[in-house]
DNA sequence: CAAACCAAACTACCATACTAGTTATACTAG
DNA sequence: CTAGTATAACTAGTATGGTAGTTTGGTTTG
């Protein structure tokens, strides 16, 4: 699909986004040893902009840097996954909730959008493109109820809970529900039946935790 | 006090905990602008470990870096800081109630230290390390929990917020109150009274809202 | 054979020179 | 005197050389 092209902007962020993306799908495995020196050589730039894409990977917990020693990719913190998961689900309730008293026109056109895309993507298998679309869905939640800035922020502590749902979105292949799941609750909000749309999403983000187990076995490498 | 000179670890920790301190205590004002080459000579240190602490400051959004341009110390966005406040709200709502539940002996033994200590701070005028005892009192909360990482997260979230806080703390001083709510809510989260313990707090993150207004007439170029 | 040590080959960290883009200033044309 | 422009003095961004600490692998020694 050569993404690498299309990214714009800084040195620096040209590195840490393609470094960001190899991570989160795997292209690098976790406990994976890299080096500034060896990552600049294969991206063509110098070591500064990638020590600085290293150092904001580091702070997202994705790279861990020992100091004058070296630098690897983080294994998937099974513990951070479940703590990240539970206040998603506090706080996405809560979003629900606030989104079922104020969701306006503009939004209603972007979900409706969302959702059709996920259907097509669906049919065609493209998984990546389908995860994006599902983190999109939840997003415009969260920018509908005016609170865009905590969806950043979740991003951030969730990024082990995202690992794992990428890596299980692209093994495992039962979106069907989870697309159903997501039509639901968006009828439910425009009719601002409030209860039954926190309802849905407690069930919705609680998903993943049922195939943590089996995902375990089959990469034991990857977790910790 | 020469907080300076206690601060270890690298070049570059050592410029971003100084630089920190300073922008948080308001030792250089909202709007201030700041470069990497003044800064550096400043602190005597060369400009990469400086340019590190930037970003990392940026990434926490106290500063604002332009490139090729400059970089401004960050106004207090009070959008941010009423959602911080709002998630902050929900979160630890949600981790009294936890806390309730399994509060064991050796946090007992810090919370009531942690109390102890508030008291004397406030006996003597000590502000600064007042406020950083209120930070350890609900950082303490957040452990008992097993949600430490939460925590952390927070306190990125809520940076405006608690540069909010700590100019509040600085030029008011009703501690009494704020002291004598973390005594109630200690007492009720050992007598596990969930609900009673869940309402203190809720009341207790709200008091900063009441002074906003006060302190955007006050200080109006701090804000924005 | 095993353990201890020593040296070479890494690593991230820091300093510094250079580049490219922005801003302010001074000067010129109208 | 004003408006527009050229230029000089900034800025952050990038490249690169050198430093200090860590790891590794081979050698020596008990």
């Amino acid at each position: 699909m050569s993404m690498e092209q299309k990214i714009k902007g800084s040195t620096r962020d040209y590195s840490y986004q393609l470094l960001r993306n190899k991570i989160m799908h795997l292209e690098i495995e976790p406990g994976t040893k890299i080096s500034e020196k060896e990552i600049a050589n294969e991206l063509n730039v110098s070591r500064t902009p990638v020590r600085e894409a290293f150092m904001k990977l580091a702070e997202e917990e994705l790279l861990d840097i020992i100091p004058q020693s070296g630098t690897i990719v983080s294994r998937i913190n099974l513990r951070h996954v479940e703590e990240g998961r539970f206040i998603r689900e506090k706080i996405e309730k809560e979003i629900v909730a606030l989104a079922c008293g104020q969701f306006g026109d503009d939004f209603r056109f972007r979900m409706e959008a969302n959702i059709a895309m996920q259907e097509v993507c669906a049919s065609q298998n493209n998984v990546c493109k389908l995860y994006e679309l599902d983190e999109e869905f939840h997003q415009i939640l969260f920018e509908a109820s005016g609170k865009q800035r905590t969806w950043k922020m979740l991003q951030q502590l969730n990024i082990h809970f995202n690992r794992l749902r990428l890596l299980r979105l692209s093994k495992d292949s039962h979106w069907e529900h989870i697309i159903q799941q997501h039509k639901e609750m968006y009828q439910l909000i425009i009719r601002q039946e409030k209860e039954q749309a926190v309802q849905i999403m407690e069930n919705h983000l609680r998903l993943v935790v049922i195939e943590q187990d089996m995902l375990k076995e089959k990469y034991p490498h990857y977790f910790i």
